[in-house]
DNA sequence: CTGAATCCGAGTAGATACTG
DNA sequence: CAGTATCTACTCGGATTCAG
């Protein structure tokens, strides 16, 4: 096959070149994880101010831009209902409906472990400042 | 219990101060993502500069970045042997192995699905300026 | 109600140079 | 080798205003 650097498919993945890297792009995004962990939640379509209640704290324009995105690459579909006033709905596609899995998985073990994860953080956070003892580095052979 | 707006647990994770938002934070994040994966797959202690080569694209001060944080988190353990020249492995602790499970099943997935999210990008792109037609909205009166 | 458009500060990420 | 330290360019994200 391919003379050049042997490279496993199972690294491919980490080369700057796999197109996969564009698809974490999108789901390694805050926003992301939270509007297809909540319209997974939801199980069914929600309303742009729905949606924008549920994710205390999100702005208009993000929440704007992180739909038009998941909506781009065919992860949430989105209906407009021609009426006065307008009503949009989000929902998530059967691929979104798929990937909503691992991202839920992902805030699902935050909120599980969140605490072992603050305990770690002020244990490193204390030995800040305490730790500079300069050993007198033991010189060994490099090889 | 309380007797504010009842919030079953299974949403309190949307809040803007559950604590786990900041787990969140550092995992949605592509390079703490590809960090993880990578350690992960190699199953043993990596040092920086075998990191920062299978990490393609990634520059040294991101990858000292990532690596803190997650240090910081308890999810990555670094030792340092005082040799000359210094040497440094990271690896993954047990909380990392466990959240790697998860981090790693979303850059796979996104391997498995590219093709489908590249073809619904070019779809989408594509019917941008075609769609423009504006239905001569019906009128609905609103509740 | 559902956005689009703008302004702007803060943080991110890259490139480069230097150190133990 | 494994970083730290800068400097800069740029993007992200928030706040605000306006519109269909």
């Amino acid at each position: 096959m391919d003379t050049k650097q042997e490279l496993s498919a199972e690294w491919a993945m980490f080369r700057r070149d796999c197109p996969s890297r564009t698809v974490v792009e999108v789901l390694a995004n805050k926003w992301a994880l939270y509007v297809l962990g909540g319209l997974r939640r939801h199980e069914q379509p929600m309303r742009f101010s729905e949606l924008r209640r549920l994710l205390d704290g999100i702005t208009q324009k993000m929440l704007t831009q992180t739909l038009r995105v998941l909506e781009r690459d065919g992860l949430v579909s989105r209906t407009v209902y021609p009426t006065v006033p307008p009503r949009v709905e989000y929902g998530l596609t059967e691929l979104g409906v798929d990937v909503g899995r691992l991202t839920t998985a992902i805030a699902e073990w935050s909120v599980e472990h969140v605490q072992e994860i603050l305990t770690a953080r002020q244990a490193y956070d204390a030995q800040i400042g305490t730790e500079p003892q300069p050993v007198p580095a033991i010189r060994v052979a490099h090889r």
